[in-house]
DNA sequence: ATGAAAGCGCTAACAG
DNA sequence: CTGTTAGCGCTTTCAT
């Protein structure tokens, strides 16, 4: 059923069907609930692609998913985002666009987004340092907001961001008033602009304390299973071998949780762990092991915001904003009642 | 730059143009090289919405990805799928439109992907028992694949699976093989499709030694962390509980491992947990514990080829397909080098 | 308050 | 080989 058919079945001009439905004040109420019956009873729906050419607007949203062979982009964060998204683009009447592409492809993606006129506007994922992606996309003058930020970009873009820093922060300022002196961190690429954050909390939080980072300490990579396992090995081997662990990742915490066992060291006595980006009490253990969660709920909030961000944009022809959000943080016993520090 | 403007910029017809960037053989070579040239030098990039409308084909697949607060289908093995299906559409030009809706308003968003015409086809997921969706979706008239199956479906249809009894029942026979008798299978929800051939599986490894399974043993519910947890707690607490946990899902088998770990039990010693849905060894441990995975990639490879299956359906007018997977298992010593069996 | 007609950018008969 | 002419289904002036 289409507009033609519709608008002939009830002897009115297409133009009328079309702004009976589409709620212009110039027709009559009558023939506008007649028209909304006949629709709803024959199941009409604008054709979004018709629609789209006569409008100019695409009605939606366009997502690239770089996937690599080594870099596994397709996390469970980025499921959390896509669900907070894709709810708020429903509400809307948007559709979500993926794009998966491989690493070098990623551009062409964004320019083809543009080009095919698919989309009103662009998420931009996991951003680096210096990421030349904001900049592309402001000469190819679609609207956009990035999901994290790219600390040294040269010119505004629009944002939305957990608060990394403080998150960090925080945490080690709570293994540090646990007692602990010597704390790793086993971070993610410091490419990536998130982590580079993390590392300035985990510092000023020692500093604040009088003490400095050990370097020895610090370490940085693919944040994968067996980066995680393998640097945990070295750091326990050492002499003076690290009380505690902060972790970047769920996946790498579950390697140097494995480390850890694997060397008969028992959670929460011998060593603590907590990691970030993990709600599900992964690290929940016996004994007096702490945990920390900057939720999963916190990304599907990330996700809801720069969408709303995203649209409001898009239909008010705003500059770019930007959005700092706390994440949600729980430090305590595992084995009592959690504590939500917020 | 659109087809007009080129057109004019090579004085040419627009449908010339047209067709020598589409490939259409009865143009020159000579021409096309110059309008391919001109295409590339001014990025030129057909109108997708325009060409869609033109053409009747919407050059995109949809997704419906069902979210409610209850259930978590927005889960790591979804994403993998989508990495395996995306790079698929990216190839042959097509978009992949995802729409996140509400439990109840899934109905509505296969509908509306009709209406509106916005996609060539379907993938569904996660299909459960008696699952109304495969009905829906033949009376709505757009090609679709399932992913899984819905083993009392009235109509044929198009699916590729993973072969789910099968990979249980080597596990199983896998820990029989070790020494286990008494063996829990935590399960995931009955009302989906997997976990019932999961649990066939299972059985009829234990039956082909002359042993029947326990139906103390065997439990099954919402996949999640805390099930797992409190269904090992309660099995681990019984006179004579088993010795061995196959558990259908990686969140949960967390669960199942920090029950044991509270316990002060030894994992390989006192009790082997295998698990599915796994690949990043999750579960390897020191000891003899084994581990099972029947991998992300495999599920990735069930996306791709369903993504394929899809476009072959579009494209030449075929009937409904079906395939059947076998998962990628790696079953053995952790300890040691894993014995990929295949 | 309603309708006629033009056009969004492209493809696809149908001519030559 | 190339061009002319209709549409695809909808929105949007411009009339009435």
């Amino acid at each position: 059923m289409n507009l033609k058919q519709l608008s002939e079945l009830l002897h009115l001009s297409q133009t009328t069907v079309s702004r009976a439905l589409n709620g212009y004040p110039e027709v009559s109420e009558a023939t506008r609930k007649r028209v909304q019956a006949a629709a709803q009873a024959h199941g009409y729906a604008p054709n979004m692609r018709a629609r789209s050419l006569a409008t100019g607007r695409a009605m939606s949203i366009g997502h690239v998913i770089p996937v690599s062979s080594k870099h596994e982009m397709v996390n469970p964060v980025f499921a959390d985002f896509i669900a907070g998204a894709g709810e708020t683009y429903s509400r809307n009447g948007y559709d979500m666009v993926l794009s998966v592409v491989s690493d070098d492809g990623e551009e062409a993606a964004y320019r083809a987004f543009k080009m095919k006129g698919s989309v009103d506007g662009i998420i931009v994922h996991a951003p680096r340092l210096g990421d030349p992606r904001i900049h592309l996309l402001n000469e190819i003058g679609l609207p956009f907001v990035v999901h994290g930020r790219a600390s040294d970009a040269q010119e505004p873009y629009a944002w939305v961001d957990v608060n990394n820093t403080h998150a960090f922060e925080r945490a080690t300022r709570f293994l540090l008033d646990l007692g602990h002196r010597r704390i790793a961190l086993v971070n993610g690429l410091e490419t990536m602009d998130f982590a580079i954050r993390r590392r300035h909390g985990f510092e000023a939080a020692l500093a604040e304390r009088g003490l400095s980072a050990d370097l020895a300490l610090i370490s940085s990579d693919e944040m994968t299973e067996a980066y995680g396992h393998d640097t945990a090995r070295a750091l326990l081997a050492r002499p003076d071998p690290p009380t505690a662990f902060l972790v970047s990742s769920m996946i790498t915490a579950i390697g140097v949780r494995r480390a850890i066992e694997e060397l008969g060291l028992v959670m929460g006595r011998d060593v603590s762990v907590i990691t970030h980006d993990d709600e599900l009490s992964y690290f929940r253990n016996g004994g007096d092991t702490r945990l920390y969660t900057a939720t999963r709920s916190s990304v599907r909030e990330a996700g809801k915001r720069s969408a709303e961000m995203l649209l409001d944009m898009i239909h008010n022809q705003t500059g770019p904003q930007e959005l700092l959000l706390e994440a949600e943080l729980t430090l305590g016993q595992s084995t009592g009642p959690t504590s939500k520090e917020t």
